[in-house]
DNA sequence: CCCAGCTGTGTCACTTGGTGTCATGTTCGG
DNA sequence: CCGAACATGACACCAAGTGACACAGCTGGG
């Protein structure tokens, strides 16, 4: 049954996304080869390009998984509320729950390429946000393409600015949203 | 003599940076391979490496010269003006200028691995802009970082207008700032 | 003038990420 | 219990880099 199987796929996969980040915490992406993860895993090379399209989507499972209903919450907001407002209240959740995938992030933050394919995922979410943004609200593209703009680049401020001070996230998230809050969002 | 030397040096770069360029645009990025640009130059392989880190690098030569002079531009505007009309000023200038190296950019924007390239030099760039701005204004590094932080999703969202409408790209810019402004920009 | 040394280059071998192919084992439905 | 999916391993292969080494050409000094 497709059923089964699809369990006990996801749980190899599971097992080489752990074994992988166990080994890429210990000694860097980088000096982790493809095969150290598969052999630690007791498969083969070819096996785990069966599970992970490239040897960096290892780590990005779990934020992929997150990321999946935050568009969907954005939609459930109530209609009257301010879209700034929606798009702050949804994303500081977010960020504290990112928290707790913080080893998957310390790899992420320490590994360029890693960080840029963050981003490319990050800017894939944002897309979609802004049309269930637009959706709810009837606000043209550009417009949601600012809102939600202006608050990915909060997020990265706040985050920023926690590796900097090491203050409260969601606090400095909530300052983030306050202080960048855009011309455009006051009618 | 060092100087001579350097400069028959960026001269083959330059003659590989076009080479590449042509063929990049014909077959595109992924479909040119690194023996194929070294032999159409006449070098072999291992000397495209002594010129470019990497096969990426071969595509973005213009754009980092362009870069290179923005922070030092801040830093010369005048000390009373305001943060963030001195960041649309100097930027809608790099946006007018970026437009006539559209055929790289229109490499980078079609291949993924490229464009998040392009993003990570573009946040180091950022990271050069918010200090020169912290010098000249003496503001705090939070504030710097969503100023220019702001100001390059500006850049991103009048990008993407342009993409989807075709208008003008320089008042898309003027408009992306005006709508974009954040509030901890006016006091 | 010639030799020593520096520099740029080509060649070759090697590592690693990633893919296609095939043969084999394993599992599930009838 | 048998045949058809299906998962896996083994192997060959390609392309991006990297390191080592040999060799040419220019350069300067004696």
């Amino acid at each position: 049954m497709a059923g089964l199987r699809e369990r006990t796929r996801r749980a190899v996969q599971a097992e080489l996304a752990a074994v992988a980040l166990e080994l890429f915490t210990a000694r860097g992406f980088d000096e982790v080869t493809v095969d150290d993860i598969a052999r630690a895993a007791g498969v083969s090379k070819r096996s785990f390009f069966r599970y992970f399209p490239a040897k960096e989507d290892a780590v990005f499972g779990a934020v992929e998984i997150m990321s999946d209903d935050i568009a969907s919450q954005i939609a459930g907001r109530p209609t009257d509320e301010d879209p700034w407002e929606s798009l702050r209240l949804v994303l500081r959740e977010w960020a504290a729950r990112i928290d707790a995938e913080s080893q998957a992030l310390r790899v992420i933050e320490s590994t360029p390429v890693l960080r840029a394919r963050l981003h490319q995922k990050r800017e894939e979410l944002r897309a979609q946000i802004a049309e269930a943004l637009a959706a709810r609200t009837g606000l043209d593209a550009f417009t949601v393409d600012l809102l939600t703009s202006a608050a990915a680049t909060a997020l990265d401020c706040a985050a920023r600015e926690w590796f900097r001070t090491g203050s409260d996230r969601t606090e400095l998230v909530d300052v983030a949203f306050t202080r960048l809050r855009p011309a455009c969002a006051t009618p």
